[in-house]
Formats: C-alpha cells, sequence, structure tokens
DNA sequence: CATTTAATCCAACGTCCGATGGATAATCGT
DNA sequence: ACGATTATCCATCGGACGTTGGATTAAATG
C-alpha cells in the first residue's frame, strides 16, 4: 500500500515509470476517510488534502465523487473477494478427505475470513454502509458476494452429503457468520480487549461449526 | 405513532391538549428519512417538508439538527430497550423450571427480539449507523446494549449452571446472535423472499440455541 | 528544437445547507 | 378583556460544497 500523502508532485507530464500513482494514493486516502465517515460527512477538499493533492487533481484523476467512492469499494472489495475465492477453493477440495478434514478445511477458512477483517477493518465499515444504501448494495452483492456466498454453500452442503454434518439452512448460516465476523470487528474498533477478543472469536466460530457436524435432527 | 404529515397546523400558541404533537410528528418523519439515508444525506427542509411543517418550526421543536438525530434514536432505542428488557425477565424467571423450560424461554426470548426488529426495520438501520459512529456508539451501547447484553449474559450463564447448557463465552454468543438478527432484517429488506426467510431464519437460531444445550465438550 | 500530451494548481461559479431574527396569530393565565 | 406565552412561518445570512475553465509546468514525441 503507497504512502497516504505524496511528497508534493510538481506539475508537468509524469514519466513513463510513475503513472498511475497519485490516482493509488488518492484512493487510499478517499477509502480511510469513507469508511470513517461516510459519502456525504467527507468533502473533496479534505480527500485532497490528505492525499497532498488539490481539489482539481482529484477531479482529474477520479471524475465526479460518487465516481471516487464506487472506485474506492471496488478496490477494496475485489481484494477481500480474491482472498476469500482463493481459500474456499482450497476447502472445497479438501472435502474428498472425509469428515475431519472437512471440518478442519471449514475452520481454515473462517479464520482466513477472521483475518482478513481483523486486518483491514475498513472493510467491515463499507460493508455496513453498502448495506444502509438498497440500490448500491444489491448491485455491489451481486458482483462480490453472491459468488463467495454460492461457493460457501455449496461447500456446506457438499459437506453434508459427505460426512455426517447436520446442515439445516445453509444460505442463512452462512450469512450469519459473516455478520458476527463484522459484529466482531465493529466490537473490536469500539475497544474491546483485542487480544481475548480475537481469541475468543475463533473459539466461538469453531465450536459453533462443529455443532454443525453433530448427528443429524430426528 | 402519529401520522407522518400534519394538516397543516395555523400558528398560535396550542390548546392543552395538542401539545407535543408537532414533536412526535417531526420525530416520526425524521427517524425515517436519518435511517435511510443517514445523517448528511438529510436535509432539515426535507425532514420539515414530510413532516408538513417550515424548517423553523423543526428548529423550534428540537434545536440543533445533532440533537435532533440523538433524539431519533434515543426514541427508537428506548423502545427496543423496553420490549427487550421485559421478555429477558420472563425468561430469566422461567429458568427454575428445569432445562427443558429454560430452552424454550430462550427461543421466546429470541423470537421477541427477531420479531421486533421485523417489525421496526429502522432500529436495525439505525443501530448499524451508530456503530459507524465510534464516539457516539460508546454512549448509547452503554445506555442501552449493555443492560440488555449483561440480563442476557446472566441467563445464559445461570442456564449453564442449572442445566447442561454448553455455553462457550456467553457475551459473544449474545453478539453473535445479534448480528445475525441484523443480517437477517437486511437481507429481507434487500428483497429476500419474505415469509420462507422468515421462518427459516427463526428455526436456524432455534437450531442454534438447542446446539447449546449439547453435551459439554470434553 | 518545436509541438503535443499529461498532470497539477488556482480561482471562481452556482447551489444548497443549517441556523437565526423578526413578524404574525392563536390560546392561556389572570 | 388584556397582556403574556407559545407556535408557526418568511426571509435571509454566511459558509461549505462539487464542479469547471484556464493557466502553468514538465515530460514525451517527432
Amino acid at each position: 500500500m503507497a504512502a497516504m500523502t505524496m511528497p508534493r508532485r510538481r506539475p508537468g507530464r509524469p514519466r513513463r515509470d510513475e503513472t498511475r500513482q497519485t490516482r493509488e494514493v488518492v484512493l487510499t486516502a478517499a477509502t480511510a476517510l469513507f469508511a470513517e465517515r461516510g459519502f456525504d460527512a467527507v468533502g473533496l477538499r479534505e480527500v485532497a488534502a490528505a492525499a497532498g493533492v488539490d481539489v482539481a487533481t482529484v477531479a482529474h484523476h477520479t471524475g465526479t465523487k460518487a465516481a471516487l467512492y464506487d472506485a474506492c469499494f471496488a478496490r477494496v472489495f475485489a481484494a477481500e473477494r480474491e482472498v476469500l475465492t482463493k481459500a474456499a477453493e482450497q476447502a472445497h477440495s479438501a472435502l474428498d478427505a472425509g469428515p475431519d478434514a472437512a471440518r478442519r478445511a471449514l475452520h481454515d477458512l473462517v479464520d482466513v475470513f477472521v483475518d482478513f477483517l481483523e486486518d483491514r477493518p475498513e472493510t467491515t465499515a463499507l460493508w455496513l454502509r453498502r448495506w444502509l444504501e438498497p440500490q448500491r448494495h444489491a448491485e455491489l452483492d451481486q458482483r462480490y458476494a453472491e459468488p463467495l456466498y454460492r461457493l460457501v454453500t455449496e461447500l456446506l452442503t457438499a459437506a453434508a452429503a459427505a460426512g455426517a454434518l447436520v446442515e439445516p439452512i445453509p444460505h442463512i448460516t452462512v450469512r450469519s457468520l459473516v455478520w458476527a465476523a463484522h459484529g466482531h470487528v465493529v466490537a473490536l474498533a469500539a475497544g474491546a480487549p483485542g487480544a481475548r477478543e480475537r481469541r475468543e472469536f475463533r473459539t466461538f466460530v469453531h465450536r459453533f461449526l462443529d455443532g454443525l457436524y453433530g448427528p443429524p435432527a430426528p
């Protein structure tokens, strides 16, 4: 990740090796501000100042404010999707090795997810903000969330077919786990004692997942 | 709940029996708008129009915009706290009647919670918005959430002492259930098929709670 | 070297917002 | 019946916002 501000770049056409730099710096600064305070509470002059450039430079690189906002979301969510898709595919390929291996694979998958959110808490903030904007929400859900939900839901369904997995309603199980993880990040941001909270949340999630491996309901 | 708009009240001192009416109408209209779009995206003129009054009238009754915002939160959260406190106390008093009654009492309690959120989805929106405002979040958490969390956590702890309740980390269990419920409301608002989703979410939560009543981990 | 291209900043425009002062009208207290 | 009180609206002010046009600088291009 590039530094938050630039060391005052002089005007003029950029050299071939330094194109795209300013855009990244602006996006990084804008992402942090939007995650913290939202679209309307953040001014373009503020973004420009945080990035160390003029407001017109921001407009030059990212167009309107709405386009800048969308670009911030796309960048963060794409990174999340990339990490989680890879982890989900690994878990999927571990299914053939028996119920115990499948359970461990599930543990690893959610650990990757929780690690990612803890490392980049702005992801949670951006998702919460999108969930509060119904029209955008639907679009981004389709692009970034649904593929993952589908993958993990298939994972649970396949595990139920292979081992003795008790899985009442896969998509609700997955969604609830995701929201619990976001709640965990919010609690951390609000000042919950960090190390202990992190450890206990993982314990909770693992036990919850293990509970899915109990005997089928009569 | 009063109507969203007023039938154009004429100026002049109000009669004794109609004091506080305008304030309630303004608060109701403002709550709906703030829940939908947030503090900065809602203008006071817009609130005034939705309530059928002038912008100066809004200021007269509620002071600054920030005070109006806070008043909306306080009203909704107080209602939620009242309903849930009563339900939690009922569940608590059912603990002495044995493990089965305790489990049924827990089911009833979360049903009350989910019913409340489904009936008044603006509650979820307001909580999400508060969680995105760290400083306000801490204060309202202390006033409205923590008493309830403490009550339910004690409930789980007492149930573990009485029956065979497996409860690894009570406060994380409670928080995760709360967030799962908010995620459920967001999914409903985003257009998930209503009746089926409502039924399945309750099934999921009940099975999750029953899982807490399994044999203690070795 | 001359021209084109790209990035940056400065200054300004029009708009909308929250807040306020003051006028008006209807009821209350006496 | 008459002042005091309260609620309402109108008009307006200062400021912040997103956006844009144009000047400046520097590298690429030929």
